[in-house]
DNA sequence: GGGGTGACCCAGT
DNA sequence: TACTGGGCCACCC
């Protein structure tokens, strides 16, 4: 039973994604499981697609997966946000023990 | 109506 | 953290 209609998980996800703080980022899975009970799913595979699709008005860059990888296709401009953002960058991946963030 | 795809995750090694 | 294998579920053809 879906209590809010896909469009509005969307703006939950999109919402939340604004709400990181510069200097630390977060990862699908915590994205998907801090609005788990936002729509009754919570899968972190759609929370990327939903970042895909309409991640062009959040810092994309703040999200990313449990490893610290960043989107294929948009890896180095990820890097060089992130990087001027002071987040902890491990080569080409983040820092997950410093960077991640909880709301 | 059926099948493949993907900005992923977890457990075990 | 890295690598491998298996699972999950909305979206697209």
């Amino acid at each position: 039973m879906a209590r809010v209609t896909p469009q509005e998980y969307v703006e939950e996800v999109l919402s939340l994604v604004e709400r990181i703080p510069e200097g630390h980022v977060m990862s699908y899975g915590a994205i998907a499981d801090a609005l788990a009970d936002a729509s009754g799913r919570n899968s972190a595979r759609q929370v990327g697609t939903i970042m895909a699709r309409h991640g062009g008005g959040v810092p994309w860059h703040r999200v990313v997966n449990s490893s610290g990888r960043m989107p294929p296709g948009h890896e180095q401009e990820a890097r060089e946000r992130l990087l001027s953002e002071g987040v902890p960058l491990k080569g080409e991946h983040v820092d997950m023990a410093r960077a991640s963030w909880r709301p």
